[in-house]
DNA sequence: ATAGGGGTAGTC
DNA sequence: GACTACCCCTAT
């Protein structure tokens, strides 16, 4: 239930993707308020994959976060929800805020007006905002105040520029700076700013952003390791983190980067940032700061290091802050040049690989901006110098390249994604579909599929084996929709409207470059809906074609990772039923080729022991035999035995596989031996040594012959005794016995024997025979005198009290005179016959 | 389990 | 062919 509860949750995050985003988000929160309500608290506690679904929809909340927001601001009642379903793990409720405030600062894409009105909104006091978020918060104020790669390059003179030191904190260089600025200037302070370059720290900064509480708590719910307070890697909620100087907390997921410091410092791409910056961002960057930074005033030093080196920036230098953010590649050897291919597999292997990482979306969103951004770094510098951080900070962008700022409102980027993204050129379609329908099955030979299976298949399968699907899908379905949304926010922020006269939406129709923005010779993606198009010299990595010489771009090429990967699954786990059925149906079928193999045994044995005794091997061809399954008779009582008749059966399926393997003729005689007591009794007179044949040692060592076979029914040894070939008179039908004389018929009574004479298997008692196969007759017996009388005698008592007459009961009391192979139908015919008319012959 | 009908194979 | 013993099946 609660499954089917995850998957309408996480159906529904596509959809606010691409649908009119306030719809969209109201559908979704609801289905979270929901699942929240459903979902006991207990329940959490119990079963880790509950919480691992629940610790998804935090995932999604915060991933879609930007959208969001404004409504997490309003939702007390899901805010306390979740703080007092997080409670467990630590302090109060109010901790869910600040792991939000985190967590929401660590975007760029959030405003840090929004983030502001988060800490107002929020049960919580500045003062109780850890080290890192505000730090986080102080390097968000930055690069809004500094803006991404902005226009101011080429204003101040590179030399008279200051670089701060990287080892400050984001926190004390924002003090540094609204000290010498003070924020009421803040607002026009935009060439002021420009005496100092902090971009090379900005983006030092941001490489090496700590993991924050919330995605570790996330890391923990997933690795389903129990989140205590005082646990190292889990939020412990220190609100003053002991961090290091990079704001990182010992055991940060998020490794440190510019492990040098003086290497990194050599960019000079600022040099260039002459363009003066919008009064407009300066004045909401400054507004924020005075709800943001204002607190801390009073702690300002005034002896703030400031690194009065002159540097250079450049785009080597970028890069190598970049590349050594810690990007889990699988198979990165093949892809390592690509920033987007780098992206893509980063996404498989971070959110696949990783099971159940439903979406390190937001992450992802930084990662394949910064790659991107490298990428351009690397092979064209050349390029506006802001299209570095277009692919860092989309909002950004789009408040930079088309003059507006975007409403606080984050919804407002959404619609700009949807509107510039996949559903550009299929806007009436449902943009899955480019990732759901009509992929061209291309073999992916390099990290996509096989390292995605390799990193999923170990637990996955074995999960899958256990839960099957809903969470696996929505899981998938995540992950698809943070593609798609990378894809979204990559196309918009790649679009130039400047450079496109004939607005967004002819964009792609004229086939410009999403890097270069320039038209020429361009690959076109093959998806269905997708409007990536690109030179092949902008991908950065090698293009990827189909069988059919298609081209399909990185994105796409993880969609259909994912897809083919999702219907690898289905298959896997469609053949397994499969195999289960059919090795259920083997089951069964063996069964019934056991019985079939038996009889079927029992009628060649009968006629190789006719083939046998008619060339006289053993010396009786005068005998007409005829082999008959013996039923074996446990105790006094007859009832036992259908009981114990199958154990002998199972025997003889033994005996009979292995005689027909090997054809050994002996063996036939002496699987024959264990069914027909004919040639037992034929055999023992040439070979009177019965004993040398058990079941123990059923492969035959001995190859004589067996007059008295014992077989093991009910853990007890039952001697079949054989009778010789009748010779005697009817009165004493069974008289003779085996040779040494051990049992008597009349003493069969008191031990577990043998019938006097083979009865074969009753046709009712082998239905599972298939197709049926005609049972061999008994030996017929002529019934004795004293039978008839004890038989009548019976039958006259028990029809003077009226009713059925017990046949079982006249079998068992006249087991010392009736035959041992009678049957209570036995009587009952034989009585139908006596009342017919005289006795039998 | 029993009753009863009907059938079959073996024997004479 | 008659008889008998055994067998199969169905109904209760």
């Amino acid at each position: 239930m609660l499954q089917l509860f995850f998957a309408v949750a996480f159906s529904a995050v596509p959809l606010t993707l691409y649908v009119p985003p306030v719809r969209s988000l109201n559908l979704f929160v609801q289905t979270v308020e929901d699942i929240l309500r459903q979902t006991a608290l207990y329940t959490l506690r119990a079963y880790p994959r509950i919480r691992l679904g629940l610790s998804r929809i935090f995932h999604s909340i915060f991933h879609l976060s930007r959208y969001i927001v404004c409504w997490l601001l309003n939702s007390s009642t899901l805010m306390d929800e979740i703080g007092r379903m997080l409670g467990m793990f630590s302090s109060g409720p109010s901790l869910p805020w600040l792991w939000i405030i985190e967590y929401l600062s660590s975007f760029r894409q959030i405003d840090t007006s929004i983030i502001r009105g988060l800490i107002e909104a929020a049960p919580v006091l500045p003062d109780d905002l850890g080290k890192n978020t505000r730090e986080m918060i102080a390097l968000r104020c930055l690069e809004e105040l500094f803006g991404p790669t902005n226009g101011l390059r080429d204003v101040a003179p590179p030399d008279s520029r200051v670089v701060f030191d990287l080892a400050a904190s984001c926190e004390d260089v924002l003090k540094h700076i609204v000290q010498e600025v003070s924020l009421s200037n803040l607002r026009k302070a935009g060439p002021e700013l420009l005496r100092w370059d902090v971009h090379p720290f900005i983006m030092h900064k941001r490489a090496s952003l700590p993991k924050c509480a919330l995605e570790q708590l996330k890391d923990s719910i997933l690795e389903e390791t129990p989140v205590l307070d005082g646990d190292e890697n889990t939020p412990t909620w220190r609100l003053d983190d002991s961090d290091d100087e990079n704001g990182n907390r010992e055991g940060n997921l998020i490794p440190q980067t510019h492990k040098d410091d003086n290497e990194v410092l050599q960019d000079g791409l600022l040099e260039r940032n002459l363009i003066p910056i919008k009064r407009c961002k300066s004045d909401l960057v400054a507004g924020n700061l005075v709800g943001l930074v204002s607190c801390n005033q009073d702690g300002m030093h005034n002896d703030f290091p400031v690194n009065a080196k002159k540097f250079k920036q450049d785009a080597t230098c970028t890069i190598q802050s970049v590349e050594k953010i810690p990007i889990p590649l699988h198979g990165v050897e093949q892809l390592d040049e690509s920033g987007k291919i780098i992206k893509v597999t980063e996404i498989e292997g971070n959110n696949l690989g990783k099971d159940s990482q439903a979406g390190e979306g937001d992450e992802d969103v930084f990662v394949v901006s910064r790659t991107l951004g490298q990428s351009d770094a690397v092979g064209h510098v050349e390029l506006q110098d802001n299209e570095m951080e277009n692919a860092q900070n989309a909002d950004i962008m789009g408040e930079q390249k088309y003059g507006y700022r975007p409403s606080k409102n984050v919804m407002m980027d959404e619609s700009n994604h949807v509107e510039n993204g996949a559903l550009e050129k299929s806007p009436g379609g449902d943009a899955s579909e480019n990732f759901d329908q009509g992929f061209p099955l291309y073999s992916l030979n390099s990290t996509s599929a096989v390292g995605l299976q390799q990193n999923i298949e170990p637990d996955e399968a074995k999960a899958d084996m256990e839960h099957p699907c809903a969470e696996k899908m929505c899981e998938y379905v995540d992950e698809r929709f943070n593609i798609a949304l990378n894809k979204s926010l990559f196309l918009s922020s790649q679009c130039i409207p400047s450079q496109d006269p004939l607005g967004k939406s002819g964009w792609t129709e004229q086939k410009f470059c999403v890097k270069c923005n320039k038209n020429g010779q361009v690959l076109v993606c093959s998806s269905s809906g997708c409007p990536l198009v690109v030179h092949e010299s902008c991908l950065g990595s090698p293009a990827r074609f189909d069988d059919k010489g298609n081209f399909y771009c990185p994105f796409c090429v993880c969609s259909v990772s994912i897809t083919k990967y999702l219907e690898a699954k289905d298959k896997t786990s469609l053949a397994r039923k499969e195999l289960d059925a059919f090795l259920e149906h083997c089951s069964k079928k063996l069964t019934e080729q056991q019985w079939k193999l038996q009889s079927h045994l029992r009628l060649n044995v009968d006629e190789d022991l006719v083939g046998i005794q008619m060339n006289g091997h053993l010396g009786e061809s005068k005998h007409k035999f005829i082999s008959q399954k013996r039923e074996v008779k446990c105790g006094p009582s007859a009832s036992c035995l259908d009981g114990n008749k199958l154990c002998v059966e199972e025997k003889f399926v033994g005996g009979a596989v292995r005689v027909q393997g090997e054809k050994n003729e002996e063996q036939e005689k002496l699987v024959h031996g264990q069914q027909s007591m004919r040639e037992h009794e034929h055999q023992q007179d040439q070979l009177p040594d019965n004993r040398k044949y058990s079941d123990d040692n059923p492969a035959g060592e001995n190859t004589k012959t067996i007059l008295e076979n014992q077989v093991e029914v009910g853990g007890k040894n039952v001697k079949e005794a054989v009778q010789p070939q009748i010779t005697n008179p009817p009165q004493k039908p069974v008289c003779a016995f085996n040779g040494d004389g051990e049992e008597s018929p009349t003493a069969a009574n008191d031990k577990f024997i043998v019938s006097s004479y083979s009865i074969r298997l009753r046709k009712r008692e082998t239905k599972c025979t298939f197709p049926p196969i005609p049972q061999l007759r008994r030996k017929k017996l002529p019934w004795t005198k004293n039978e008839e009388e004890m038989l009548r005698r019976e039958v006259e008592k028990y029809a003077s009290h009226g009713g059925t007459v017990p046949w079982k009961k006249i079998l068992d009391m006249g087991t010392s005179v009736f035959l041992s192979g009678r049957t209570t139908v036995d009587l009952k015919d034989k009585w139908r016959n006596m009342c017919k008319g005289g006795p039998s012959m």
